[in-house]
DNA sequence: ATTGCTTCCTGAGCGC
DNA sequence: TGCGCTCAGGAAGCAA
């Protein structure tokens, strides 16, 4: 499940390894994959000159004034190839470069997108995004402006893309856990300490996720098909106890499961 | 206006 | 071996 050290990874990657390759071609194999305006001719993209990232968009600009908005959704990967890989059953679309190289996009559970626009249109895809948890925009002000008028529980608010863009299930799981908030606590009761919390936790548990390349719980890939090794630094997610040996509560929050240690985790404002 | 439920999809894992 | 069931989940769309 690719969340904003996953995505951000795969760009860091991008960025090393596709920076100036023309866009020969772009095939579907799958219908309802590849979203382009339709005044666009997919063979005249360009050349591709910066890769970035908003939320868990991936974006892709070329000097043609054009961009590609990639988002993985649960298990859609980017493998950069020489050569098609006929062990991949999941291709849905592939980008072929003028050099030949490939870089396909495999996706599972097909919901995964990508966008073809004009860059004057990109706002279309992005507007909807809160602030980066990782910019200087994330911080105590905005947070306890958001989290005052919200009476949901404060984990659908951090998974709300409208609020903070780039978290989702994994890591909310585990800043929640490290901040000793429970899942189930309504965003309008977090203290002002907890929200200091919640703003320096986020980023420190990103920051080392980013470090270890991301979380590979199943499908999530570098784009040379590479797991991430954040999974292994897991407190409170998939776990059956916490460090201190307490039993882990699993629930179910809107069809997500839900991990807390009703004992580290306050149900209550103090 | 806000919130939360349903929907999309496939493969893994399980019990029988 | 194989069937049917449940589960995994991001975000759009809709209903309350």
């Amino acid at each position: 499940m690719p969340e904003l050290p996953e995505v951000e990874t795969i760009v860091v990657e991008l960025n090393k390894s596709i920076i100036g390759k023309t866009i020969a071609h772009i095939e579907e194999y799958r219908k309802n994959t590849i979203y382009a305006d339709e005044s666009l001719d997919l063979g005249k993209l360009g050349a591709i000159n910066e890769i970035s990232r908003r939320g868990k968009y991936i974006i892709i600009a070329t000097d043609r004034n054009c961009d590609l908005i990639i988002h993985l959704r649960m298990t859609g990967k980017l493998i950069l190839a020489d050569l098609t890989d006929p062990s991949a059953k999941h291709t849905r679309a592939i980008i072929t470069f003028a050099d030949k190289t490939k870089l396909m996009f495999d996706d599972v559970r097909t919901f995964g997108t990508i966008h073809i626009l004009n860059r004057d249109n990109r706002h279309e895809i992005l507007c909807r995004l809160g602030c980066e948890p990782l910019s200087p925009d994330f911080n105590y002000g905005t947070l306890k402006q958001l989290l005052e008028r919200r009476k949901s529980s404060i984990k659908s608010f951090l998974l709300d893309q409208r609020a903070v863009a780039g978290l989702g299930n994994i890591y909310v799981n585990e800043i929640l856990f490290a901040c000793g908030i429970s899942p189930h606590r309504a965003a309008n009761t977090i203290t002002e300490k907890e929200i200091r919390l919640l703003v320096t936790k986020t980023r420190q548990i990103l920051k080392i996720a980013l470090e270890h390349n991301g979380t590979s719980i199943s499908d999530y890939r570098r784009i040379d098909n590479k797991t991430g090794s954040f999974q292994n630094f897991l407190k409170i997610y998939g776990k059956d106890k916490c460090l201190c040996g307490h039993q882990v509560k699993r629930t179910k929050s809107s069809g997500r499961s839900t991990f807390h240690c009703p004992k580290c985790q306050k149900e209550k404002e103090v």
